[in-house]
Order: C-alpha cells, then sequence, then structure tokens
DNA sequence: TACTTCGGCCAC
DNA sequence: AAACGTGGCCGAAGTA
C-alpha cells in the first residue's frame, strides 16, 4: 500500500470525525446585533440607490446593474464577464465610481449586502449547543485540500465589522491557532531542491524583504524591506505567489503598474537568482506534455490531458493545463504536510491533552480550543507536533516554522510568547 | 417547487 | 477577452 494512502488518508479519517463532532463555538448575540445594526444601513443606501433608478431597481441583479450603467446612464464598460456581458464586479465599479454618485451606492450596498446574506446567518446554522459543524471533505478537490460547509474556510479577514470576532472560545478556553509560515513557499524550496532559496528561507528573515533586497541590490536589512521599500517587497510577493500560480507576466504587470517589459524582467532576475525554482516549473510543464498527468513528491497525482493539446484553437487550453501542472507539486505537497499535522496534532491531544479540542483546519493554518491553564504548555508543544512529520526523505531537508497565536475568538488571536531562536536551538 | 447557470466575492 | 492555482456559497434569473 502506498504512503497517501496508509500514511496520511487513512490515518487522517478519525481526526475529521473529531473535528466534525467538536464543531467551532458561535457567539450568536454578536451576528444578531451585527444584523440589527447591518439593516437599517442597508435600507437607507437601496432608498437612495432607488431614488436615482426606480422603486423596483435591484442592486442584487448584476444584469439590473448593467442595464442602468451601460445603458441608461451609458457609462463606458471597463471590461466584460466570461460570458461577455458587461460586467459589474467591484473592479469595473470601482473605476466607474468617480462617474456618478449612484456607483458609489451600489459599491456600499454590496459591501452590507455580501455580508449580511452570506456572514451574518450563523445564529441558524448552529446546533443546540451553538457550535457551527461544517462538514469536512476528504476529497473534494484535486490538490488533496479538504473543502468544507458553512463558510468555515471564507471568513472575510478585513470586513470592518469583525466577523471573525463571533467565533469564539467558551468561559476558560482559549482559542490556540497555529500557521505555516509561507508553507508554498517552503514546499516549493524543498521539491525544487533551489539552494538558495533554501537558504534564504533558513535564514529565518522576512522572505519576501530578502528576496527584494537581493533583486533590486538594497542596502538595508532583509526585515527593514518591509517598512523602507514598501513597493519592490510588494512586487517580489506578487512574483512569489505568481509562481505558485503559473501567472503570467501580463496579469502582474497589471496588478503592479508596470510595463508587461518590466514584469517580465523582474521575473527573469527573479528566476537567475533561484535557477532550480525554474528548472522545477519547467520540467512540471515537460512532464504534463509528456505524459498527460502530474505528480507531487508525496505521490499524489492529477491527470492532465489537456497538457497533451497540440492545435492552434486549443492554446488556452494547453496553458491553462500548464499553470496547472505547476502550481499542483506545490499546493498538493503542502497539503499533505498539513495532513500529517493534523495527525500528529491529533494523537498528541488524545494521549496527553483529553480537554483540547481541534475546531479548524485552513490550508495552513489549524485550531484548537484549549483550556485556559493548558495554553502556554500547548503552544509551546504545537511547533514541534506540526513540524517533525518525518518527510525529510522526501525532500524536505530543511524544517517548516510554525507561529502559534492565541485569543478569546478568533478575530483577536495575538502573538503568544514564544521562547527565543536560541533556546529553541 | 426544484434545479441549473451566471455573475459575483469570500478565503488560502 | 483574458491570460492566477484550489475551493464554497450567495441572489437573480431562467428552465423543468
Amino acid at each position: 500500500m502506498n504512503y497517501l494512502m496508509t500514511k496520511v488518508e487513512m490515518p487522517l479519517i478519525p481526526v475529521i470525525a473529531e473535528l466534525e463532532k467538536n464543531g467551532y463555538l458561535i457567539d450568536c448575540g454578536f451576528f444578531t446585533s451585527l444584523r440589527d445594526y447591518l439593516e437599517p444601513e442597508q435600507a437607507d443606501i437601496l432608498a437612495k440607490i432607488q431614488e436615482i433608478a426606480g422603486l423596483e431597481f435591484n442592486p442584487n441583479s448584476s444584469k439590473q446593474i448593467a442595464k442602468l450603467l451601460y445603458e441608461a446612464l451609458s457609462l463606458p464598460i471597463p471590461k466584460k464577464t466570461e460570458k461577455g456581458s458587461p460586467s459589474t464586479d467591484e473592479e469595473s465599479l470601482t473605476l466607474l465610481s468617480n462617474e456618478n454618485q449612484v456607483v458609489h451606492k451600489i459599491l456600499q450596498y454590496k459591501k452590507i449586502a455580501k455580508l449580511l446574506s452570506t456572514y451574518c446567518k450563523f445564529p441558524l446554522e448552529v446546533d443546540y449547543d451553538l457550535r457551527l459543524r461544517p462538514k469536512y471533505n476528504q476529497i473534494g478537490t484535486v490538490t488533496g485540500r479538504l473543502t468544507a460547509t458553512n463558510k468555515i474556510q471564507t471568513l472575510p479577514k478585513e470586513d470592518g465589522y469583525g466577523i471573525r470576532n463571533g467565533f469564539i472560545a467558551p468561559p476558560g478556553f482559549k482559542i490556540v491557532a497555529a500557521d505555516f509560515d509561507q508553507q508554498e513557499l517552503f514546499v516549493l524550496a524543498s521539491v525544487s531542491g533551489d539552494q538558495a532559496m533554501l537558504e534564504a528561507i533558513s535564514s529565518g528573515v522576512d522572505l519576501h524583504g530578502l528576496v527584494a533586497k537581493k533583486i533590486f541590490d538594497l542596502d538595508c536589512e532583509p526585515n527593514e524591506v518591509k517598512r523602507l521599500h514598501t513597493k519592490k517587497r510588494n512586487q517580489i510577493k506578487a512574483i512569489q505567489f505568481g509562481i505558485i500560480y503559473g501567472r503570467s507576466a501580463q496579469s502582474l504587470a497589471k496588478e503592479l503598474s508596470l510595463t508587461v517589459e518590466e514584469a517580465e524582467g523582474l521575473v527573469k532576475a527573479y528566476f537567475k537568482s533561484f535557477p532550480k525554482v525554474e528548472a522545477f516549473i519547467e520540467n512540471s510543464h515537460i512532464f504534463a506534455k509528456r505524459n498527460g498527468y502530474i505528480v507531487d513528491v508525496f505521490g499524489r497525482s492529477r491527470v492532465l490531458p489537456d497538457a497533451q493539446r497540440t492545435g492552434r484553437s486549443e492554446f488556452g487550453l494547453l496553458n491553462a493545463s500548464l499553470r496547472e501542472a505547476q502550481n499542483f507539486p506545490i499546493q498538493a505537497a503542502a497539503s499533505t504536510v498539513t495532513k500529517l499535522a493534523m495527525i500528529q496534532c491529533h494523537n498528541h491531544i488524545r494521549e496527553s491533552h483529553p480537554q483540547i479540542k481541534m475546531i479548524l483546519s485552513l490550508h495552513d493554518e489549524l485550531q484548537f480550543e484549549v483550556p485556559d491553564e493548558e495554553v502556554e504548555h500547548f503552544a509551546a508543544e504545537l511547533p514541534a507536533l506540526m513540524t517533525d512529520l518525518g518527510v525529510e526523505s522526501f525532500g524536505f531537508k530543511i524544517p517548516f516554522k510554525v507561529t502559534v497565536t492565541s485569543g478569546q475568538s478568533w478575530g483577536s488571536l495575538a502573538a503568544h510568547q514564544q521562547p527565543s531562536l536560541e533556546s529553541a536551538k
């Protein structure tokens, strides 16, 4: 039997069962108060929009918005949807927001509508004990990641109202969260075997800052790049994420307000610094073209029949496949790393901390509900539990890094006091 | 009423 | 026309 089946997926089943049994405690009062605050706001904004557009106008309808903006008001169409209709998404509306006051109001309305329709209904979805119990799907993605119901994986971070504050620990308990730092970049460095990137990561400094310093030849410390050269650091950040996603120079250029040539130059400089990253990407493309599938270091595979297309008219399909081939070995291996960490945490809790509950798994993060008196101890144990995974033979020669935070709610997690790096060694 | 498609938007 | 990978889920509108 192969590794993934015997050491990952099968042992994970009882962990997921626990996760589903535990659920996440909800502060229902928080959400009903927020709803009661937002509903009149929404009604006010709707009234103002309807003054301009007519009484039966519904800003929840993209069709009606398009009709109003592009027909009645004859505003220019910034972009179209996949099917060719004039787009009314946030990006388009923001571009038009100076043209007409109603656009601004529609944007405000959409923000509130999203919160009310999607993120204020948890009180209706909790069980008798006020716990939300998402269902995890172990085979919900092609890459090995978990999927989950109840929007537990898509709670907004910067919504202005602190939605995450409504996800709480009971009295006498704290939420303890553990995140892998830059998990996918660690994976990329490891599976590509790029010595420069591995060293950059091992150094423990801000990775985007360090790479920006290297590529732009900055003369400050890597950890100061974020403050002193924010823009340059953001460019590197976009490039590094772009590599994980197979992003084109063209779309990088658009996001960073650069010319395509400038973006291409940056990517070139990046690859010059990390040659094995470039080779790894090329090899992923070549493998997928040759074989019609791709496989990661743990043996997880994905069929990619479109990678073998050759026709001119199939170029789009081919390229989409090659991006998938490029992303898969990174995202898939990262998902296995998280699953291994889940299994270790679960086993350790079962043996030593019967009061602790695992309550969330979110791609590169795990959360636990921990009795106050055990928080210190468990927080200190977590990094080793999640990083000593026995995966050296799969190419992971440098340890992953984990950051632990804790707090009364998901929205108020704060850095946990950690032992210094020196004493950890 | 039930289901599907579309446009849109939230996360990692 | 766009050109960024993996998803869930919302309301509107159309269809069975």
